[in-house]
DNA sequence: CTCGGTGCAAATCATTTGCATTAGT
DNA sequence: ACTAATGCAAATGATTTGCACCGAG
């Protein structure tokens, strides 16, 4: 989470020429101090009532909706009936989630095997591959311990 | 689609004490008439609409759900605002989804590659893993080559 | 006969939107 | 100043739920 990441988000809202508002700055430094938290609009319009009580939900949702446009995070969906967000690092595909049948936590697994998959896919089906989500349901280690016992 | 997964399906209710009700065969006699249609629950509620008239949304809603917590059909998201249905075919894991970001259009992706992953995933994480979802996002063929032209 | 299942209408709840006002640039 | 951006409240739209009635076992 470096501290010039602000800065980059902050020219790329430039470059579309977004404005710099004190909600959408107050927001991103949120998201940036929760960083793996996997935060639903909800979640997040209350962590930012505490610096500005006066933001309204809506200005939430339309900026998670602009950040989510220009990839400044991504936008994901674990089933729980609303989406949850996730500012994203550099990296040209994020990790993929883990989450527990039982008790529902998520958990973050890095990896790239699925460019090798990706590939495959494309040369089968003549599918341009731009992104992908990959989500492995199961049962964490904490549960499943819990199970045997 | 074999004719005797309704049979299998039907046991299958017995077994958990369900009741075979006239709406139920509907639904499911849908459901086999229309596979790889990833049917929204709306979708199939005016098509069983036709075939009986009386039935409730809210029925289509509740035998869905009960379909799928039975793993009878499975429940999907494609990032269209609603959920989508498909009967499962007996295979322990179901294809994947291409989706294309710019028509829409979903194409399935027979693969079993992602055991390797599944594996990988419960060695480094200790988590166990009992399903997953993919989805690829990207141009399909028509779209890509609209694209060129 | 007995409940589980159903239809209907009303309730939920996340998200979106219309509009008058405010504040970046 | 000129608009994009905002807050608020109302609208939306998929899904759920309460309840009286019905029908599968």
């Amino acid at each position: 989470m470096p501290q010039r990441a602000l800065e980059v988000i902050c020219r790329k809202l430039h470059e579309h020429d977004y404005k710099l508002t004190r909600q959408r700055q107050v927001i991103l430094e949120a998201l940036m101090e929760h960083t793996a938290c996997h935060l639903s609009a909800e979640e997040i319009y209350s962590i930012v009532k505490q610096r500005y009580p006066d933001i309204g939900l809506a200005t939430v949702y339309r900026t998670l909706e602009l950040l989510a446009e220009l990839d400044i995070l991504q936008k994901m969906d674990f089933d729980d009936g609303r989406s949850r967000y996730e500012l994203n690092d550099g990296a040209v595909h994020h990790h993929h989630h883990l989450i527990c049948v039982k008790c529902g936590r998520v958990i973050e697994f890095a990896d790239d095997l699925l460019e090798t998959l990706e590939a495959m896919v494309s040369r089968k089906t003549g599918f341009q591959v731009l992104d992908h989500h990959l989500k492995f349901y199961g049962l964490c280690g904490a549960c499943r311990t819990a199970d045997e016992g």
